[in-house]
RNA sequence: CGGGGCGUGGCGCAGCUUGGUAGCGCGGGUGCUUUGGGAGCACUAGGUCGCAGGUUCGAAUCCUGUCGCCCCGACCA
């Protein structure tokens, strides 16, 4: 390709709409536009990575038994009412665009393609014998984000593959799970990516096991908590650790302490000296589902842990979801809500886990009986100090049987960067930040079950299909590409999704020596196999390897005022090593370094296979 | 949705407080010079100041409404 007729647009100045440094070097290098928020077209150079890219997954995942498809992304309301999941994901804060059509039938578009696989799959497979199967697709996805942001790192439309598999048993889908495990690790090596598998919450997908791909970058969304020796990694959300051991409550007699004015931890710690951990926080909230009454919660917390929401989502689905159906949304109560709900003020600030149930008799749209929920850091207290429920005072000395209660122990806290972690104690969680570019989960039965997907087994029953699902961001992992590898100048693409392998730059255009060498080396090496870029505009010299470097071509190619002379500058974007050499040697010093870094990062995991 | 900010030639911005009919840099076009790290000079084209109302003799500027975009939080590949 020669750059004069690739309608290469790039920009001097930082776009005002890009913030992280990805979204403003694609912008700037000319490989996206945005038509919209979150919405963005893939300009040919984008489109060459994203090529590249799709045809990484694709072989890794043929390698492991995928078959490639293309689903429909316009999809029946009905299969996702079937599935349970159209209101939660129309409802509320539900993130798929849906429509109607002219005889106003409801459609969504698809977000992701369980249902549709699933019915599918409740079509086609009837035997073991057909089993196991894996069906996928690089696809583009449409989400509703409440936020879409950084470019195509949250997109509302963006480019997802996404692989689906079924199985006559559970432990023949954990193999299948366990190969996309090694065919995940594959590409993202193999596209240059350091990543890290981390355990993961499988959220509103469902299903047990789960993990996610994280392209390690400070501009990562996620916080992925790990231990040191390498033996354990999460994402926040789902990480688990020990808690630091609770200050001892100093013996003495139960009583009742004001506090007036000291409604926050930090507070009532500064005024009477005492330890967060000693106390017992207590936090109001309401869940909001899909059937039935908004459900008020009483949350308790020990005083120096934080409430991790998505734990709590989790208990929340498991102990009401069978009656309530889908969990929309939990928030804190406030008093304006208390108000709203015709029920007397709550002493918001000295609430203790013994509020009755009564201050709930009478509201209009609410449950009347808390559900309560302790975490173990709290349940686990002996004594402890925790509000009145009134008059401006908390009870110092309490244990759970004075008050009457028995919380059960679960775990709802957020695990913190510094916590010790379960597998071994002389570990320390430590934090870092990464951008999840790949998810694997092992569904189960949830969507078989609920579309009717069964087949026959060995003994002649009929049993519902095991279902595993596979989901890579084609068009955010390459962003997250540009996150990790860029520099003061530009890209930095690795060589196996580049746009080019290597750009020759004609220093100057009206010297004939310079053009005809170009031309010469441009055809050899297009002929040798490599993905070769023509810069044959008439611009000074500077003009073009300011673009080279800005659009990341990892290899440049001089032809300047050696050319006479038969020699030639070889330029490494990445370290900027240069070396003259004639001509004649470029393709034997080139290829073979090409074909090296086609194959992208050595895999850390032996075990995995080799990357190309 | 809550909080914060921004909409002015293609891009980045100034002008707005204190109303008087729009300016700078980059980019585009033409010509000459230059030619190994975003060249110089000259000429030139290009703007319903997001949109709609209002106040005023007069609105980019003041008021009201509305739309869009960006950032912080809930969502996820």
């Amino acid at each position: 390709m020669r750059v004069s007729r690739l309608l290469l647009v790039t920009l001097r100045d930082d776009p005002a709409e890009a913030e992280i440094i990805s979204h403003k070097l694609l912008l700037r290098a000319g490989f996206i536009r945005r038509v919209g928020s979150g919405i963005y077209a893939y300009l040919p150079l984008l489109w060459r990575v994203l090529q590249k890219i799709s045809a990484i997954v694709r072989e890794e995942v043929n390698a492991v038994g995928g078959l490639e498809t293309l689903l429909p992304q316009l999809q029946p309301a009905e299969l996702w009412e079937r599935s349970g999941r159209w209101a939660g994901y129309t409802a509320g804060e539900g993130i798929m665009f849906h429509l109607l059509d002219r005889q106003e039938r409801a459609f969504g578009l698809g977000p992701t393609h369980e249902e549709v696989i699933t019915t599918i799959a409740a079509d086609l497979l009837r035997s073991y014998r057909q089993l196991p199967v894996c069906l996928y697709q690089i696809q583009t996805k449409f989400r509703d984000e409440i936020r879409p942001r950084f470019g195509l790192m949250r997109g509302r439309e963006f480019i997802m593959k996404d692989a689906y598999s079924f199985h006559a048993d559970e432990e023949d889908l954990r193999r299948t799970y366990q190969d996309f495990d090694g065919a995940y690790r594959r590409i993202f090596s193999r596209c240059g990516l350091r990543a890290v598998a981390v355990e993961a919450d499988s959220g509103a997908i469902g299903g047990s096991a789960s993990q996610e791909f994280m392209v390690t970058a400070e501009a990562g969304e996620d916080l992925i908590l790990a231990s040191p020796d390498g033996r354990y990694a999460a994402n926040q959300e789902r990480a688990t650790s020990r808690a630091g051991a609770a200050v001892p409550l100093p013996a003495g007699p139960f009583r009742v302490l004001a506090t007036p004015g000291q409604s926050t931890i930090q507070g009532l710690c500064s005024a009477h000296g005492f330890d967060p951990s000693q106390i017992v926080k207590v936090l109001l909230l309401v869940a909001r589902f899909a059937d039935g009454p908004d459900q008020p919660l009483l949350i308790s917390l020990r005083g120096d842990q934080q409430l991790n929401d998505v734990k709590l989502a989790n208990v929340l689905t498991a102990r009401l979801g069978g009656e309530r159906g889908t969990l929309l949304e939990v928030e804190p109560i406030n008093p304006e809500q208390v108000q709203r709900q015709g029920l007397a003020p709550l002493p918001f600030g000295y609430l203790g886990p013994q509020l009755e149930d009564a201050v709930l008799a009478g509201a209009r749209d609410w449950s009347t009986h808390f559900l309560r929920l302790a975490d173990a850091t709290a349940a686990e207290l002996e004594r402890f100090v925790c509000g009145a429920n009134g008059g401006e005072a908390h009870r110092v000395g309490v244990s759970w049987s004075d008050l009457g209660l028995k919380p059960e122990a679960l775990d709802l806290r957020a695990a913190q960067p510094g916590d010790r972690c379960l597998h071994d104690v002389s570990q320390v969680l430590v934090a870092s930040r990464g951008i999840e570019v790949g998810h694997i989960f092992q569904l189960g039965r949830k969507y078989s079950e609920a579309l009717g997907a069964r087949f026959t087994n060995e003994a002649g029953q009929e049993e519902a299909l095991w279902m595993g699902c596979y989901g890579i961001g084609v068009s955010r992992l390459a962003q997250a590409a540009v996150e990790q590898h860029h520099d003061a100048n530009g890209l930095i693409w690795p060589v196996a999704i580049a746009p080019f392998e290597l750009i020759i730059v004609i220093a100057n255009g009206q010297e004939a020596a310079q053009v005809a060498l170009a031309e010469q080396l441009y055809g050899d090496l297009q002929a040798a196999g490599v993905d070769v870029l023509l810069d044959d505009r008439s611009e000074r010299a500077g003009v073009k390897f300011k673009d080279a470097d800005l659009i990341g071509i990892p290899w440049r190619l001089v032809v300047g005022r050696g050319a006479a002379g038969g020699t030639v500058e070889l330029v490494e974007r990445a370290g900027g090593a240069k070396q003259e050499l004639p001509a004649a040697e470029l393709a034997a010093t080139l290829v073979p370094l090409l074909l090296a870094q086609r194959r992208g990062l050595a895999l850390d995991l032996p075990a995995q296979g080799e990357g190309a």
